[in-house]
DNA sequence: CTGTTAGCGCGTTCAT
DNA sequence: ATGAACGCGCTAACAG
């Protein structure tokens, strides 16, 4: 690999004349930057990325934490932030968390120690209190899909309340009024969100929630099998079902043949997140869109834009959720 | 944050003994090493990565390279991957090459440029030959899901003829005599090799292979839609459709359910790869298994034994197809 | 066992 | 517009 040194002495230049024309700073004069131009050519010159980074104190590395590198949910994320970054001649670190808190915080550290200009965090288990002190350290980074009021601009966000009212009043503008709803675990705020939704789509109907229609899940397809079971396994009867998330409608579908019904028309069912075997499913599940994608973009942009001083200019912070519709929710006649 | 020198001074050490201390090289006095450690400690001192690179000439990142960041097969992979190398202190670089030549062999470029150590390639696109010139300078790489003989230490990949002969005789095995297949594109050579022990278990049971039966595909779900209405356009009867993955027979199952086949007791369907969705269709979908998590695991073992030098004992470079029985392959009584 | 010293390849003042 | 020189933080001979 050549090096800076060999390009200035080809060049006939000083080594300082080189790095300006690399970094295609300041001012050389046309002449002395040909010259340059065709010894780096000829040389095959590539800047050594490292030494420029420990001269330049800038790693031009964006670390990723999301909670699972597998999985239907960060692919797409992961995907919009590369295309983002490389386009921009930064590239991505990824490390997975596990939604478990010490995890996330070991892989945090991990990337920091990677010397990131900036974290893109897709967290689930660490608390808002990490993250503010986090931000003391001047340790620029965005969080995907949860926000912190201290840190809203950088946090980029599904409107999970309006998730779960867009996904009630479809089911209830269906003609159904006895609704069962899974829940995702009762501590993570966007099961929460999704469940305040849920109950304002019903006063606004005049249905009343029913408790014992009502069961939490795990966000796991198996804690859809065992919800529906609970829910069967009780007298209050309903004619259709809303899931916290599709992994847990799944799990419910395959139950609810299981136990003999036929789908759609005995029991309708809708998820939340739109993951991508959603449209495998059959029924082909009806949800409620994560925008996924465009959230990893915008946390990009927003990196490239605050970090390594891009010019951008419309970056979004809450999206808005819409019903994906499918076929798994009939019509009450 | 502090640097070495700091912790040098503070320890009453010399530059030298500190570098040996972090890197738990060479020998120190039990005495010193505890010195230095607590200033260490108590500086919060953390080496920096990039200037430990810049002077070993080591970046400790590996990069890897993958057709798509998305979709439901690299996932496993790169979370294998991940782990397997943080575990050691290294992190990965992904990138996506997005299955088109030149995007991957820019992907490779961009890697290369991040001066990574090694390279794990999942390339569907590029040519042998680019590899193999690859190979002349002195980049340590390795390769998932193809198998290129000059190179066939460092590549891991399943033994897709066996896979297509095992997927073909489940279906014989199960009473199948006219049986239909949607090839993967003839240019691939999973695809090939596929078919071609699909021909193998064809002539051990001397079954005839009818040319009409057989058409070709595109790997995605459109393929299966279109290859079975193909398939059903003519006047060859089948009772069992092979598609050479999995993503084609999710299209396929959609197509049968369209023309009002009830499944699997009209049309059985195989397939390939078992991604993660496959459990999730309905009828649950029999596929043969595609160890990508096993073969990521074994890539980046290779690389922390003939890269970093680690201690590594069992590596394994071919792996065997395994039948996953799930519901839609019928038995003809 | 420990310290000195010379790079690693580049960015960035400061002069000129 | 261009060059000289120093520093980024660390590793790796080489001495001692």
């Amino acid at each position: 690999m050549a090096t800076i040194y060999e390009v200035s002495e080809a060049a006939g230049v000083s080594l300082a004349t080189v790095s300006r024309v690399v970094n295609g700073n300041s001012n050389v004069s046309q002449k002395t930057r040909d010259k340059v131009l065709s010894a780096m050519e000829s040389l095959g010159y590539q800047p050594n990325t490292i030494a420029q980074s420990l001269a330049s104190k800038r790693s031009n590395s964006v670390g990723i934490l999301v909670s699972e590198l597998h999985g239907s949910f960060f692919g797409n994320m992961m995907s919009a932030v590369e295309l983002e970054l490389r386009e921009s001649g930064k590239h991505a670190i990824i490390t997975a968390g596990h939604a478990d808190e010490e995890k996330e915080k070991q892989g945090i550290e991990f990337l920091l120690s990677r010397r990131c200009d900036a974290l893109i965090l897709h967290v689930e288990a660490v608390s808002d209190e990490y993250l503010i002190e986090l931000d003391k350290k001047k340790i620029p980074f965005v969080i995907i899909n949860h926000k912190i009021e201290q840190l809203s601009d950088r946090c980029f966000y599904l409107d999970n309340e309006e998730a779960g009212y867009i996904a009630a009043k479809a089911v209830i503008e269906h003609g159904h009024k006895d609704i069962a709803y899974i829940t995702g675990p009762a501590l993570k705020e966007d099961a929460q969100l999704r469940l305040a939704g849920h109950k304002r789509a019903f006063d606004e109907a005049g249905i009343a929630m029913k408790d014992s229609l009502l069961v939490e899940g795990d966000y796991k397809q198996e804690g859809g099998v065992e919800g529906l079971r609970t829910l069967l396994n009780q007298k209050e009867s309903f004619t259709a079902l809303i899931c916290a998330n599709d992994e847990m409608a799944s799990g419910a579908m395959s139950e609810a043949r299981e136990q003999g019904m036929e789908l759609p028309s005995e029991l309708s069912i809708i998820g939340f997140d739109d993951v991508i075997f959603s449209e495998y499913m059959y029924p082909g599940l009806t949800t409620i869109n994560n925008p996924v994608t465009t959230m990893g973009r915008m946390a990009a942009r927003w990196v490239l834009k605050n970090v390594y001083d891009k010019k951008i200019s419309e970056i979004q912070n809450k999206f808005d959720p819409k019903l994906v519709v499918r076929d798994s929710l009939a019509t009450i006649v």
